[in-house]
DNA sequence: CAAGAGTGCTGCATAAAATGCATCCTCTTA
DNA sequence: TAAGAGGATGCATTTTATGCAGCACTCTTG
């Protein structure tokens, strides 16, 4: 969209933090991009960048415009998915970001149905932990969120709930294993390997530790969720998966842990407040909400605020 | 603002109806315009216009593409004023439609304690029955507006309301004058001048005729409030007005009417849903709102949906 | 039925705007 | 103190937009 050439080159700028760089990225001299940012600074009577040694930072002024950049930006978008909705052809890209254990079965699924249904619609889809989902939101790189204890602010907009137990993971040798249910004197009685502090699971069982006043004898710490199963095989400890991250499995079997000694949490898919979503993105979504309300659903799985997906007529 | 000079130009030519005579408005050849039209259909893929033989009409695609054309110029408006209002002045333009009733005294008297604080805000003001004035709102040609009984669709986004009663007004010598309060029968005795069927008090006193299966005496109809009023001095006869229309007046007296001879309607301020109104607009409307319910709160002031105006930060 | 007015569209010459190159100046950092 | 990275600027060049004249078409009108 020729259009907006200005607005993605002043979000280009803002992204990269200089000129320069952002003129290598969009394949233009310095120059050129340059004076394109002066000229909208000039119509606007304010500087949208300060100057520092080292490249720009956007200004209060700037701040304010690169948010309605990115709307419009996005905005088009879905002008344009909706156009393209009407010849029929039902095209256009959906952006996820969600956290590591719904990635490998939950999402990958769901996206081969949708795409099944929808081959011109391609996605993309990155891990991000439970502070970097809304911040994706706001900046318009992401769609919708899938995440597990997600940092609500006004922003976020959830569209769809699940109640997710946290799970006690081990090799099948345990001896916790032989147990059925699991108590917070179970959990205490064995070495535990953490996901770190950024993860929603994490931010349970630190809530837990800290009501409790126990500490879990934690030897390992990883973001890595595979690194953590495999970790499991070589010593007899135990980490924590959501339901929705868990895989029938040989060596890896998983068991119940009792909501007293560790309470539930809650599984948000989400988008930003206010915008209505590209046609593929908000049917996408619906699909998400939907199937996990079907799968996981608890006596309460309604969501806390809306559950409508803006519809996209 | 440039990079919006494209869109700017589809605006007119949809608002015209045809290319050249769009062109003439924005002092460019047709030529110019045309191409502009063209080239931009040939990005998005679709004609955003039908050819016809007496001009151009917007396409199913092209009333998509109005729409986001309309809320970013706006939305650029919004931006505008709030980087003004970081640099200390608080300049900027409010466009307000508001039913008849509203106009020569509330409305006026507001902006006038408006503009005592902000000089540098400039206002429109235009009167509008209740169809128009949420037309008036999609097309981002007015920012809020103030009427009595509106058409309520979903668009319409109540931010304040307060009832209103209708009162009966006459010359002071009419026999009914002597009355502190009427009833449906006072209001058969008499002939009546009635507000055309676009206004709102017209649609309460038809509910009330159907519902009573009586029919007032009507003898004269009219769109225009000032003609009404000096009618009501030349001929014995009673007309109807809001309590906020109403000013002390020696010649026209105004009496209380039961409730349950005609009931109270509700006087609306809105605004468009999901718009982020300028700083100058949503600071008016809060204050409309605020006026409002000191002067005419009644049991249950708040309004059916959102209290507060989008707030602008 | 024919003339006329109004419409959108196109080729070509011209005017305006954006771009690229070389360069300058400033500031940080090793 | 020297080197490097970054933003601004003058000037020639290329790209883009504009205006003029004219075409094909449709509907209105005398």
């Amino acid at each position: 969209m020729r259009h907006l050439l200005p607005l993605h080159y002043i979000d280009t700028v803002a992204r990269s933090g200089s000129i320069r760089r952002a003129a290598d990225k969009l394949a233009i001299t310095s120059t050129a991009l340059n004076r394109r940012i002066l000229a909208m600074e000039d119509e606007l009577g304010v500087a949208l960048f300060e100057r520092l040694p080292r490249g720009v930072r956007l200004s209060t002024a700037g701040e304010l415009m690169i948010q309605h950049i990115r709307s419009q930006i996005a905005d088009m978008e879905r002008v344009r998915s909706q156009i393209a909705d009407l010849s029929g052809a039902r095209r256009g890209h959906v952006s996820i970001v969600c956290g590591q254990a719904l990635l490998p079965h939950f999402i990958s699924e769901l996206i081969a149905i949708y795409r099944k249904e929808h081959p011109a619609v391609t996605f993309s889809v990155r891990v991000c932990d439970r502070k970097e989902a809304i911040e994706q939101l706001t900046t318009f790189d992401a769609d919708m969120s899938v995440v597990f204890e997600p940092f609500r602010t006004a922003e976020f907009h959830p569209i769809g709930r699940v109640e997710q137990p946290l799970r006690a993971i081990m090799s099948a040798s345990h001896p916790l294993a032989a147990k059925n249910k699991l108590g917070w004197s179970d959990l205490l009685s064995t070495p535990v390997v953490l996901p770190t502090a950024s993860n929603g699971m994490r931010f349970i069982l630190d809530e837990a530790m800290l009501r409790k006043g126990d500490e879990l004898e934690k030897i390992v710490e990883s973001d890595n969720f595979d690194f953590i199963k495999n970790y499991l095989l070589h010593e007899h400890c135990i980490s924590f998966q959501l339901p929705i991250g868990l895989k029938t499995d040989d060596e890896i079997v998983s068991r119940e842990i009792e909501e007293r000694a560790v309470p539930r949490g809650n599984l948000y898919v989400a988008q930003l407040k206010g915008r209505i979503l590209p046609v593929a993105a908000a049917l996408f979504a619906n699909s998400v909400v939907k199937e996990l309300e079907i799968r996981y659903a608890t006596s309460v799985a309604a969501p806390d605020e809306n559950s409508s997906v803006a519809s996209a007529q």
